[in-house]
DNA sequence: TCGAGTTACGAGCCCCGTAAACATC
DNA sequence: GATGTTTACGGGGCTCGTAACTCGA
């Protein structure tokens, strides 16, 4: 289980075929072909069934398997990097687009900043790999409960902020008119599916106990990552949303009611490597007040 | 970063000798030596003082990672075994030991069974390494939050039960007369430490709100893994416990107070690895009724 | 001087590329 | 026969062991 045979073996899972990952890699189809049946007679399993080049279900594990080890790899090369390196002068933030929240817009350094947005599992990706210095996630939770996130790598996170919920419903809906709204109001209505830049709705059907997967249906897809149209297409009936207060500058069009069942916050959470120094440092020191939780 | 580099470098670091890795893993002092000065060089760090031979904190840092590595990567292939392996007759069980509720032991098959009970973190990693087929693993959540455990690999978690948790005193405490207890009222008091019986007081502290890690002072420190001995302890005054309901056959000395804020439960959970067959799919279906979470 | 880590060097193995064989469309 | 994977084989590099060297108590 070299990880020069696993980087191999989810090549050629990824593209599905010997000669492609070849190319991708700078080996020959041969050396290929090699890593593949040394992996194969290793672990004695068939990984890949060949024409068409598919994984068999022991060749799915493995992938699994192999994602994580190999992201972990590289993120502890990254790691140790860092104590090789001289201080960094400028700044990389990676950050959901829903974390950029005014407190920390505001506490910015005004030059050597670098910004960008990545989908929810790409921030704590970016920052164990050593993409970007610090990372920004958002996400909903109970009031003061740390954030679920996938632990690539020892990374400590620091509570940022929390904020409270609303339903974004066109003006007209029947339910607008209410001062609040509970989730079990809501279980039944069509969501607008915006992975990328509003709320899975996964975690709404977690929050809401059903992890079956039933409810939340979705509507539209939104495969953006602006939460303004978001808001507008919810405004525009195509379906709910759920957004924080401040995420959502409202069209006239638009109704907001409050989430008031279960309580749940939309809470930002900023991410970093151990031990930060230089403009990494500052920033942390400026914006975290209360350490979340260590992973 | 091969993992053989890897795992030499960790055994040196343990053993803190060349020579005593060396001859725990066959190789020559001089192939030990050359290891060592290969990761050296590819990460462009000295990770180990020599004489005394000590990790730098460069290399400490390098120890978090590598054993997380290592321990994936035994994941993996004992994941992977299980595929070519035939259906097992057996079933090896690890738990922790306030984890074996009546539900589970009654749901046992009568032959093939082996059991063993181990610390929090060793719980999984034996499911995942294959040390162990089944695990049950116990701790403090919220009502119907899946427990926090360290993902060494994908295990699927099943929620076992939930129980209300009580608070050991001596028969003669001031506040044995309660007939509920709040956490904050026990911030200040002294609590045993029994880290592989009872419940870990960092979890207390966490549960409070306080990850500071002020409060809840540890008084006698127990290191064996029997609740019982661990109830006696809190009757006999030598500090406070809290315990599921269940697990504490009282002593007449001792009083149980129950715990109502914040409401907490103790909750155990079947782990096991994807996919159960033969007497682990038998047991899992007896005993699983909701799913807890995926990791 | 002794214990312990490093360095020099050579033998063997492993790994990859070339090239030919083989399979499938 | 075109495309794509496997197999045979050979060279170069890597890894480990032997043994000589170095350093500190």
């Amino acid at each position: 289980m070299d990880p020069h045979l696993l980087r191999t073996y989810v090549t050629v899972a990824r593209l599905g075929s010997f000669s492609a990952a070849a190319r991708e890699l700078g080996y020959t189809q041969s050396a290929v072909s090699q890593h593949i049946a040394a992996l194969e007679t290793d672990l004695g399993l068939v990984l890949l069934g060949r024409r068409p080049v598919a994984p068999t279900p022991a060749g799915e594990r493995l992938l699994e398997h192999a994602g994580s080890l190999l992201l972990r790899l590289d993120a502890a090369r990254a790691d140790l990097a860092r104590y090789a390196a001289p201080p960094r002068r400028t700044l990389t933030l990676a950050a959901t687009p829903l974390a950029l929240h005014p407190r920390v817009l505001a506490a910015l350094p005004a030059t050597g900043v670098t910004l960008r947005t990545l989908p929810r599992d790409g921030v704590p990706t970016a920052v164990a790999t050593g993409g970007a210095d610090l990372g920004l996630v958002d996400g909903v939770a109970a009031p003061s409960d740390p954030l679920r996130l996938p632990d690539v790598a020892p990374l400590t996170a620091l509570a940022v902020a929390e904020e409270p919920l609303a339903v974004v419903l066109p003006a007209g809906h029947p339910l607008a008119r209410r001062t609040r709204l509970d989730l079990a109001d809501l279980v039944d209505a069509r969501w607008l599916d915006a992975p990328d830049a509003g709320l899975p709705l996964d975690r709404l059907r977690a929050a809401h106990g059903a992890p079956g997967g039933h409810g939340f249906r979705p509507s539209l897809r939104y495969e953006g990552t602006d939460a303004r149209t978001v808001a507008a297409l919810a405004a525009a009936g195509h379906g709910l949303a759920l957004l924080p207060r401040s995420a959502t500058p409202l069209a006239s069009d638009a109704a907001l009611v409050p989430l008031a069942a279960p309580r749940l916050v939309h809470r930002t959470e900023l991410l970093h490597g151990r031990e930060p120094d230089g403009p990494v440092a500052e920033l942390v020191r400026r914006l975290g007040h209360r350490e979340a939780a260590d992973r």
